[in-house]
RNA sequence: GGCCCCUUGGCGGAACUGGUAGACGCAACGGACUUAAAAUCCGUCGUUCGCGAGGACGUGCCGGUUCGAGUCCGGCAGGGGCCACCA
């Protein structure tokens, strides 16, 4: 009896696929085609087993489809550009590329320690000026096609680090790193323009019926449509003579009583030039942070400008127009009417500045000459009042019938606003894809020519300063214009890394093709039919990636609208957190375990055990995939991973549960080492006829081979292990006595095999090989169950008398409700049950249950 | 503040469309084997009453619909997620 060795097993296995380059993909359209794609990582050092969990789940899906038939694309790449690279290279004065490749380096072998089915020969990492540069040419043509716009935005601007931050990356409105006060700036920058596909990209959310509810719920939110109307108000002032607004309440139009402009609205600017207290006034509102918390602490603030706004409707009645805090120029026109009966932040302006309050809109038992508005708006539905035609009206009718009146007087329109704003691309940094522009004096920004690109970054670069190397660079930027030949500037913006991995789904379909994209491997492999990956890409990646597929397909490099059939998106692995007396952070490799308490191994200090969180290198709660590769090897990680919780969900990594996962590896093997001395050879012919026992057995190894292949199918790992274990226990107990018994047995194991063969890849080869085949389990097929063995002839029916469970009964499956009827009121427990009452009615659900209801008492 | 989701034994979790709650695994406990340990094997394992057969209770809490509710509806509590001054 030998022990299981995954050391010298799983090396073996990986060098044999190798060796035969099994996971190399090709056109092949004899099969059907099956993409599957885990989201990339990015090379940030090493990779621990935290990060494994969503490469294996896609690693089991491509093995499962590829038995099952399917010419299966599995690629892998680095999503390689972005600020941790600069980060490292300022710290460790070195160079960003250096930092990156190495890193990619460490990371590919730690990923072939899992033993991934992956086509390795379409690696690139998004860096490569291989890939970059046909990203440049993208950005060309989109920019020809009108999907660009160079527009001025507000940024958050760090003074100190001088570059543009991220919203997520300013920590109660101070820089992340440098702990700067952050500034909003006014800069130009260039912009996809994602929202004039806001409503494709909304309706066809619609269309995504493999993807989770939630995510769809979320870019739907992200898109934000919301119907409402325009509306034009004459100003009583000289200069300025009209100001519109958007709102989604027209139906409240007679209960306005101010009107209120963004400080950053045109009027005003232009009325800043010459009211030096309006100045101060928006610098107030600058300062205010766009964090949560001072959004919720922030005081209602407005600067009456003096203009008045007429009241549509109402002759002789007008407004007074603000300049509000909380009024944004990024949405709508950044410019609304007030109305505090019926809008919260209204009321909120309204008390503070003692505007009127007038009810328009009354909740149905209220009566309108009663009803009023104290510190909280009304914003539910009910009966127009105080309205003058639209009296009595529905909140819904009042709409229509006031947009008609607006419309018919050539003073408004009914209109859609999308919370969705464009995509901005610009960042002020080094370590990303060049913008392939250059700036002239005389021309403007011009396109750099084909010829020239790609627009490769300059190698010499420094990271000793804050800032971005490109701008310091003392001669990358100074060329001549395209056009006209005087001095020009380069772009020294770079893009977005969003943008890299908005389309290298696209490129693994040929990783080497000419342009862009090769149409033939692109229409091949498309869609991605499996995306798996984190929800904290449900909006940003995901929706950039269906804009970019969009706009690539304009631009004639795609020829389809959504990139991603299928998507999953997986939780995390999660880990105790250590501390030690100091209270610095502890890898789970220094804590020992001894008689319930943890201590610091190697000496008696106590440790404390903190909460259970996502594996992360800052909390060292991370283990290496090497050192589980090393004890328990990756097949019993494999497991583990798929066994513990359902794959949505969050799984805690636990020594406990490793082990557990080892001790079914070693299982396996026992059980198929114990039983082949007496099996009959591989292919062998099946038997004439098999015994009682031997028929229950095949009959359990088709039922689970129809079940884990549902499970599997449905990403129910957790159920398709369960299942497997329920197999195995059953095997177990089974003792074959006759050759038929023996050859059920093969048959049995050979199907076990193979459906463990998707988790745990190398145990199953060798299992396989033990078996006696001569090729290689990952070119077998997957296992077919019979339907004469599947189907099942008989029930355990439950006997419920008023809905408590009494009794069981085993019956033929489909019998007449009739005959269970009777058969379920032969029984002596039922009778006992009843007790002499009258019954009722008896309800019977097929082969489920039957119900006997009596008369009570 | 808005929208959405979740809550089942000591733990992870099963339970198809309203039809036998707790599959399977982990942990724990008792036993066998062993000089001993590891490994392995056998058994117990929601709470409670009963010697037993068996009974009562039980899916966060309160109520409803139904012959029947973990599952549907209303309310509450706790936890989580996304967005956030979006007019």
């Amino acid at each position: 009896m030998s022990r299981y060795n995954a050391r010298e097993v799983e090396p073996k296995w990986q060098k044999a696929w190798e060796d035969a380059q099994v996971f190399r993909s090709i056109i092949d359209r004899s099969k059907p085609k099956y993409y599957v794609l885990e989201m990339f990582p990015y090379p940030s050092g090493r990779i621990h087993i935290g990060h494994g969990r969503n490469y294996v789940m896609g690693d089991v899906v491509a093995r499962f489809k590829r038995a099952k038939g399917f010419n299966v694309l599995h690629p892998m790449g680095w999503d390689a550009f972005g600020m941790p690279a600069e980060n490292a290279a300022m710290e460790q004065k070195s160079h960003p590329a250096k930092w990156t490749y190495a890193n990619i380096e460490t990371m590919k072998s730690q990923l072939k320690l899992l033993g991934l089915s992956v086509d390795w020969s379409r690696e690139f990492a998004t860096c490569d000026p291989g890939y970059y540069k046909h990203q440049q040419k993208m950005f060309l043509d989109f920019l020809r096609l009108g999907m660009v716009a160079r527009k001025e935005s507000n940024v958050n601007w760090d003074p100190v680090d001088n570059t543009v931050l991220a919203n997520e990356q300013v920590v109660d409105g101070r820089g992340w790193r440098s702990g700067a006060l952050v500034e909003q700036r006014k800069l130009t920058q260039w912009f996809f323009r994602i929202s004039d596909m806001a409503d494709e990209l909304l309706t066809a959310i619609d269309g995504l019926d493999r993807w989770p509810d939630k995510v769809r719920l979320m870019q739907r939110n992200w898109i934000g449509r919301s119907e409402g109307a325009r509306v034009t108000f004459t100003l009583t002032d000289a200069k300025h003579t009209s100001l519109e607004i958007f709102t989604t309440r027209p139906d409240t139009l007679f209960g306005a009583s101010f009107c209120a402009i963004s400080p950053d609205h045109p009027i005003t600017q232009d009325l800043a030039k010459s009211n030096k207290k309006l100045v101060d006034f928006i610098a107030e509102c600058k300062r205010t942070g766009n964090t949560a918390a001072a959004i919720e602490a922030a005081e209602k603030l407005g600067f009456d400008t003096g203009l008045r706004a007429k009241h549509p409707f109402i002759a002789g009645h007008s407004l007074p127009v603000f300049v509000a805090n909380f009024v944004l120029m990024e949405y709508g026109l950044g410019a609304i009417f007030g109305c505090p009966a019926h809008d919260q932040r209204d009321l909120d302006f309204a008390r503070k500045y003692n505007l009127p309050v007038i009810p328009v809109v009354v909740p149905t038992g209220e009566d309108a000459k009663t009803f009023s508005v104290g510190t909280e708006a009304f914003t539910g539905e009910g009966l127009l009042a105080n309205s003058d035609f639209m009296n009595g009206m529905t909140v819904e009718d009042a709409k229509k019938d006031v947009i008609a009146k607006l419309e018919g007087r050539g003073i408004g329109k009914k209109t859609i606003t999308y919370r969705l704003r464009d995509w901005g691309i610009s960042r002020q940094r080094y370590w990303g894809c060049p913008i392939p522009i250059i700036h002239c004096l005389s021309c403007g920004p011009v396109p750099v020519p084909d010829r020239d690109l790609p627009v490769t970054l300059p190698e010499d670069a420094t990271f000793d300063l804050p800032g971005n190397p490109l701008d310091r660079h003392p001669t990358w930027k100074n060329v001549v214009c395209p056009t006209c030949g005087k001095p020009a500037r380069r772009e020294t913006d770079t893009m977005d890394t969003f943008v890299d991995s908005s389309w290298y789904f696209a490129r693994f379909c040929d990783a080497h093709a000419e342009g862009p994209t090769n149409p033939e491997a692109v229409n091949y492999w498309l869609p991605v039919d499996q995306y798996i990956g984190g929800i904290e890409h449900a909006i940003l990646h995901l929706l950039y990636s269906r804009f970019f597929v969009r706009a690539m397909k304009k631009a004639g490099h795609a020829g389809l609208s959504e990139p991603f059939a299928g998507l999953f998106t997986q939780g995390m692995i999660t880990h105790e957190t250590y501390k030690d007396q100091d209270g610095k952070w502890l890898f789970p490799e220094e804590v020992e375990k001894r008689d319930g308490l943890a201590l610091k191994r190697g000496t008696n200090q106590a440790v404390a055990i903190g909460p259970v969180e996502k594996m992360s290198k800052s909390k060292k709660n991370v283990v290496p995939p090497e050192a589980v590769a090393d004890t328990y090897g990756v097949d019993a990680a494999r497991w583990f991973m798929m066994s513990d919780s359902p794959p949505e969900r969050d799984s805690e990594w636990s020594e406990a549960g490793i082990d557990g996962a080892w001790r079914f590896v070693q299982r396996v093997w026992r059980l198929v080492e114990e039983a082949l001395p007496k099996l009959p050879g591989f292919g062998s012919s099946k038997p004439d006829s098999f015994s009682k026992e031997a028929i229950a057995i095949r009959r359990i190894a088709h039922r689970t081979i129809d079940l884990v292949s549902e499970d599997l199918e449905k990403f129910r790992f957790n159920k398709a292990v369960a299942r497997i274990f329920e197999f195995i226990n059953a095997l177990s107990e089974f003792t074959p006595r006759s050759d038929s018994d023996q050859w059920a047995m093969r048959e049995a194991l050979e199907a076990l095999v193979m459906l463990i063969n998707p988790m745990v890849p190398h145990l199953s080869e060798e299992c396989w090989r033990l078996l006696g085949a001569t090729t290689m389990a990952v070119h077998a097929p997957w296992p077919k169950a019979d339907p004469a063995l599947t189907k099942v002839d008989s029930v355990t029916l439950a006997i419920q008398i008023d809905g408590k469970r009494r009794d069981e009964i085993e019956l033929p499956k489909d019998l007449p409700a009739k005959a269970a009827e009777e058969a379920a009121l032969a029984r002596e427990g039922v009778l006992k049950a009843i007790d002499g009452r009258v019954i009722k009615k008896v309800i019977i659900v097929p082969n489920r249950i039957v119900n006997i209801v009596t008369e009570q008492k």
